[in-house]
DNA sequence: ATACTTACTTACATAAAGTAACTAACTAGT
DNA sequence: ACTAGTTAGTTACTTTATGTAAGTAAGTAT
């Protein structure tokens, strides 16, 4: 093993090959979201919705916030690091488009 | 489940979330490689390299050449639709170096 | 007290990935 | 001929990740 690859895309790597994570993201990227709403629109499963969430909470990637309402309403919506991930997402989306048949 | 999610999206998000592809592409971008280099550059186990490799060739995102000299070389190549993937690659390099700690 | 909501968590089953030994095909050396 | 060395895998087995379905917590309404 001599790695040759730079760490930090390694790192940014590391974020996207995980199941779901990609999904997620772009998933929010149309704005804040409740944990049901992503659930249904991806097609994750709750116990994995749960820890992906709390990864990217901790990475700064997501923000949850809590409304005390009723039932309570608990949002997630991208930190500005989420937001910078839209590019990424659209080069994803072009390539997709144009190489993957329907 | 309703998902509203665009389906060739998902697929293409669907080969960079499997662990490891993403990194054999970036990997490949510089050039064609051979199994044991891409293993050693990478720190992927010859038991899905192997398994990855095969899913690349068939979606065409990958060649794969044998050269009969003495001891066997096999060359691992991207296509055209690997290197279209290049744009994508940069986006999360530049993302990974504005937002990730080194 | 019972039922209903959302947002999880837990226990258990299945699928994916890691590890290390093994095989195939070939050559080189003794 | 026999042993060893090379690359490119494969196989059997273990560990980790994910899926599934039931259960919990906090709140309101009936």
């Amino acid at each position: 093993m001599d790695k040759s690859i730079c760490p930090r895309f390694e790192k940014g790597m590391g974020f996207l090959s995980q199941r779901w994570t990609g999904l997620i993201i772009y998933q929010l990227l149309s704005g804040p979201q409740r944990f049901c709403s992503i659930e249904s629109s991806i097609g994750v499963s709750g116990r994995v919705l749960s820890e992906r969430l709390k990864d990217l909470e901790n990475e700064g990637i997501v923000k949850r916030e809590v409304f005390p309402e009723t039932p309570v309403r608990i949002e997630y919506s991208l930190t500005e690091k989420g937001i910078a991930l839209e590019p990424l997402m659209q080069e994803i989306e072009k390539w997709s488009q144009n190489w993957l048949k329907a």
